[in-house]
RNA sequence: GCCGAUAUGGCUCAAUUGGCAGAGCAGCUGAUUUGUAAUCAGCAGGUUAUCGGUUCGAGUCCGAUUAUCGGCUCCA
């Protein structure tokens, strides 16, 4: 047989011969560092044999699937370990995860100090480098086996293979796991790990079930790589917007106003007024859009009419109990109260499309422990609007939501930061959705092709869409990976029969329009999260709560600096002066610790050649200028990104 | 909601086995009048998150509550 390797050459073999004998065969050192393989794109173990012609790739710790494999025989042996340690403990499920890997344990809560001891166990488990053997068991063998050594979470794990799977066990000395691998073929050959914390995590991830104790840790080739990833772990601390929105006095909380309930302190105030000023004028003046204010709460017949009382209750804040006369509750979505804003009047299909606009704020009872900085509260205003278009305008509608989305991205400078997903209903739990088959699936192809017409990548991803239709999420990670969505655009073609909302076509006939759910920068809150993580807290000028400090070198320059201020101030800049009896140095520090973009230090030179010495952000010292080019300069600055048609 | 950790001045952190709550930064006052990453001196700032318990004595030990952090689950 004739198996093709990944650089092009082409090797015989007479006999079925393992993945691992042809490594070894190829060279020693090869063999060496081999973690698991590809036979014809499909990752496969090291022990598979091969008795067909096929393309192979050897895996290293250099490919993300051989670096897993190694990540996952780093689990096992985590495994071993704490089954030696605690005998008591039983063993769940452990895989390799993006930066490392975890193993599910029920036992008692793991102490910093426990994970210490299970790390030294781990290295005398590395040392005695066992074998790693793979054996594969008939179900009843396999089950009792499992039953025998009291696995029970193996055993129900087991039961719930399909019956055509093939039941495979890799054992390593004393310890021995069902799995379906690939695995390393010894286990000496980790170099390099860390048990980075543990935590609990429920069974087969349901909160119904019981609770089990996980154990997060991650493993490299090479020491230097495992110290490099922990070091970045350090470092990505310091963009944490939880500590430095806090530390930059963005926003703060307190204890007896509550959880999910972020203060937002004069300088984050001041980001978000400038976001939703930007937002609101774009949608009115350059998008056609109309402003709608409408109450933070209503009574729950709204909510009832709307589907939230029942599906949603538990996230409401209702004022009221349920024998009282008028039941209100705080509103955690726009949509109804713009619909009956459309109903008032009797549509004509030349009214259509109608753009509703609105910085809604919106209230969400999350539960208790969901709660995070700014980026999941309980208050969150929103970029949120509703279009009511009519069928044919459905598709240019839909792409100038994805278009302004765009634009947003653009303008804040991160449109390479998001990602966007196609997120589909999930035809399995049709008691999930509303509306027809034919229309989701139809709906999701429109959206397809949509994307694919404006040429943006895009994943797709069942199970993510809104009750009542496909959607597209805009999605973005924070420091630590985790994902958040910061736009979604929503394609609704079943509430307008729920709500009766209507046009009058040419007939003369009652016509259901299509409705679009969407935000523009998503919540404000989550979204300057977001721009701090991204910028470090060094925000772009046009978005800075203070644009320019102006730095006089000592009290004598006082007049000078003031009337620099004054002009900068008039020209709508954000500007302080900073008139204390400091050194110069000293002023320079305080106004980088703040992440002040210019800095204008002025003295007697400047004074008497009417200049302003700028030092940049962005562009260090640009040395003395006229006052007046330096106004230009920024005011281009923050014109270029914020067009404020109101204000022309 | 679940598992775990944490809570000392505006911020960052000390305080030995339970024995007088302390420092740096920030703030205020005074001096210094300064040219590109910290001028000097002084002052003030605390019911140790809250409530309760053990003890001669609690920042320290125990319980409850609240908040924060790391996860899990959830996020219409």
């Amino acid at each position: 047989m004739k198996i093709i390797l990944k650089d092009g050459s082409v090797r015989e073999y007479e006999a079925p011969v393992t993945i691992y004998e042809i490594a070894a065969d190829i060279s020693e050192g090869l063999a060496r560092v081999a973690h698991a393989a590809e036979v014809d794109g499909i990752v496969s173990d090291l022990r598979t044999v091969i008795d067909r012609d096929c393309e192979l790739s050897i895996l290293t710790s250099g490919d993300p699937n051989g670096l897993a494999a190694m990540r996952h025989t780093t689990s096992h042996i985590m495994a071993e370990a704490v089954k030696r340690l605690f005998p008591q403990a039983k063993v769940a499920i452990g895989p390799s995860i993006e930066h490392g890997f975890y193993y599910d344990f029920e036992h008692a809560p793991f102490t910093r100090e426990d994970l210490d001891a299970i790390e030294a166990e781990m290295k005398k488990i590395i040392k005695e480098g066992a074998k790693v053997e793979r054996f594969t068991l008939p179900r009843n063998e396999a089950v009792k086996m499992m039953e025998e050594a009291g696995e029970d979470y193996k055993v129900e794990l087991i039961n719930d293979l399909p019956d055509d799977a093939e039941i495979s066990f890799y054992r390593q000395g004393g310890f021995t796991d069902l799995c379906a691998g690939p695995h390393l073929m010894n286990t000496k050959n980790i170099k390099a790990f860390k048990l980075i914390s543990s935590s609990g995590a429920y069974w087969r991830g349901s909160s119904d079930n019981t609770m089990l104790q996980r154990i997060y840790g991650t493993a490299f080739a090479k020491k230097e790589e495992l110290q490099d990833y922990l070091d970045y772990l350090e470092k990505i601390k310091l963009r944490d917007h939880n500590k430095i929105g806090r530390e930059m006095e963005l926003f703060t909380t307190v204890d007896v106003i509550g959880q999910g309930l972020p203060l937002l302190m004069p300088k984050g105030a001041r980001i978000i007024q400038t976001l939703q000023r930007w937002i609101e004028d774009e949608e009115d003046f350059n998008r056609g859009y109309v402003r709608t204010k409408t109450p933070f709460l209503a009574k729950s017949d709204l909510y009832k009419l709307s589907g939230h009382w029942d599906m949603y209750r538990e996230g409401m804040f209702i004022l009221g109990e349920e024998e009282d006369k008028e039941v209100l509750a705080l509103r955690p979505m726009t949509c109804p109260f713009q619909y009956f804003i459309y109903k008032a009047s009797q549509k004509s299909y030349r009214d259509l499309p109608i753009r509703y606009g609105e910085t809604a704020t919106l209230f969400r009872n999350e539960d208790s422990g969901e709660m995070h900085g700014l980026t999941r509260v309980r208050q969150f205003t929103i970029s949120e609007g509703h279009l009511i278009v009519r069928p044919d305008q459905m598709d240019k509608e839909f792409k100038d939501c994805l278009d302004f989305a765009r634009y947003c991205m653009r303008t804040l400078g991160i449109e390479d930061e998001v990602s966007y997903r196609l997120s589909k209903w999930n035809p399995d739990k049709r008691d999930k959705y509303i509306g027809e088959a034919e229309v989701w699936e139809d709906t999701q192809n429109r959206i397809r092709n949509i994307m694919i017409e404006l040429d943006i990548p895009f994943t797709e991803a069942d199970g993510e869409a809104a009750f009542y239709g496909p959607k597209v999420d805009l999605q973005a990670k924070n420091v630590y990976g985790k994902e958040d969505t910061m736009i979604t655009i929503q394609w609704d073609a079943v509430l307008a029969e729920r709500f009766d909302l209507y046009y009058i076509d040419q007939n003369g006939d009652k016509v259901r329009p299509y409705i679009i759910h969407r935000t523009a920068l998503g919540c404000y809150e989550r979204t300057l999260a977001w721009l701090i993580e991204l910028y470090e807290g060094k925000f772009p000028t046009w978005l800075c709560p203070e644009q320019v400090r102006v730095l006089p070198i000592s009290d004598k320059y006082e007049a000078y600096a003031e009337a620099v201020r004054v002009k900068l101030h008039s020209e709508n800049i954000l500007v302080t002066c900073d008139n204390r009896a400091e050194k110069i140095g000293y002023k320079i520090r305080d106004a980088r610790l703040n992440k002040i973009p210019y800095m204008l230090v002025v003295g007697a030179q400047e004074e008497e050649d009417g200049t302003v010495s700028v030092r940049s952000r962005f562009a260090g010292d640009e040395g003395a200028k006229p006052l007046a080019d330096f106004v230009r300069q920024i005011s281009e600055e923050i014109r270029d990104k914020v067009i404020r048609k109101s204000s022309e």
